[in-house]
DNA sequence: CATCGATGTTGAG
DNA sequence: TCAACCTCGATGG
């Protein structure tokens, strides 16, 4: 599951690739049906991330509210642009990335598999991307192929009939509860926790149940907000940090991660976190979640050589300081790693370094 | 090929 | 506290 940075990834490609685009909804797996016709060929106005909470903004005043959960996934095919670091209509970069997914994790995106494998085309190219659970893309070259696409088509075994007889839009593959179709863009939702068509004032409803977001709110006032909630309360820093009312887009791997680099044991009670340590940690989530957004992946290490940086680039199990580390020397001190279930999920931890 | 597990949330008991 | 949701890569045979 995508922790907070894949969505605000996944809202700057809609926003990169169907701002001001008529848009087709569809269901193709029919339990989504009655929502897409809500937004059916509307124009997509809008798309913002506030936390894991996604809302795709449309000329008719409703939103596709979309939360993946733990499998949920968005794969994009055709001809757009590539830039999930930001929201810019158009991006450049080349990006990275595809994956968004996330993180570690996901590794397999580490292995390149998916789009990007390279870096990228940034033409446009096309490609597409999954962002969400880690997957393995699934290659698919759709649309007309720019030059760069049908070089490497002629570099590799596929016969230029594999182009032409790749139709855009693509058939959907496996259950895809909506599908966005834009002229030269195609998004597919598949395994979301959540996915139904909002008005603004409902859209205002839930994110006024979420905590302070880094990309949403100033710095100041996520911090304040942070602080206020989790100095009055005897709750654990560790079941705090990943209660979403709290603090926004934290998941598991990040709430491991941000608890070592603080070197705090998750056990301690909110309101027994100094003030300026829990206002450390807004800013230490302020860092990663921006660095997420940029990297696609979760790195959660600092300092490291340039050799050991693209290492853990490329092996989910070199990212982390103990997140999945369960029985492992710390990193720093040598120590095994603990792992202890908190409400359900994995937690992992140094007892020295944390103590 | 069968089973497990995962970056998450909800709702029942 | 736990099952359910729902998907697919990893793992083991």
């Amino acid at each position: 599951m995508p922790e907070g940075h894949s969505v605000h990834r996944i809202a700057n490609q809609f926003q990169a690739s169907f701002l001001g685009q008529r848009v087709e909804v569809s269901s193709p797996q029919g339990r989504f049906a009655e929502g897409a016709k809500r937004i059916d060929g509307a124009v997509l106005v809008g798309a913002k991330a506030v936390g894991k909470q996604m809302f795709v903004e449309f000329d008719n005043g409703l939103y596709l509210h979309v939360h993946l959960g733990l499998y949920g996934s968005w794969d994009f095919a055709g001809d757009f642009s590539l830039d999930p670091t930001t929201k810019s209509a158009n991006g450049r970069m080349g990006q990275t990335n595809q994956r968004g997914t996330d993180p570690d994790t996901d590794d397999d995106q580490a292995g390149g598999a998916d789009g990007d494998s390279g870096p990228v085309d940034s033409a446009g190219e096309d490609s597409w991307k999954s962002i969400g659970a880690p997957r393995k893309a699934r290659m698919m070259r759709v649309g007309k192929p720019l030059s760069a696409a049908r070089l490497r088509m002629a570099e590799s075994e596929k016969r230029e009939d594999d182009i032409d007889t790749e139709a855009f839009p693509p058939d959907p593959v496996g259950a895809v509860r909506v599908r966005l179709l834009a002229p030269d863009v195609v998004a597919d939702l598949r395994g979301p926790t959540k996915c139904e068509v909002l008005d603004a004032s409902e859209v205002d409803a839930v994110i006024a149940k979420l905590g302070p977001d880094p990309l949403v709110d100033s710095p100041k006032k996520g911090s304040d907000r942070f602080f206020e909630r989790v100095h009055k309360t005897k709750t654990k820093i560790g079941l705090l940090l990943m209660d979403q009312s709290v603090v926004s887009g934290i998941g598991n791997v990040y709430r491991a991660e941000m608890l070592f680099r603080a070197r705090l044991n998750p056990h301690t009670p909110g309101n027994e976190v100094p003030e300026e340590t829990v206002r450390a940690l807004w800013r230490d989530w302020t860092k990663l979640l921006k660095s997420g957004v940029e990297l696609g992946q979760m790195m959660t290490m600092d300092r490291l050589s340039k050799k050991a940086y693209a290492q853990a680039l490329r092996s989910r199990d070199d990212r982390h300081w103990v997140y999945h580390r369960e029985g492992l020397p710390c990193r720093v001190c040598g120590t095994n790693i603990l792992m202890e279930e908190a409400a359900g999920r994995k937690l992992y931890w140094c007892p020295v370094c944390q103590a």
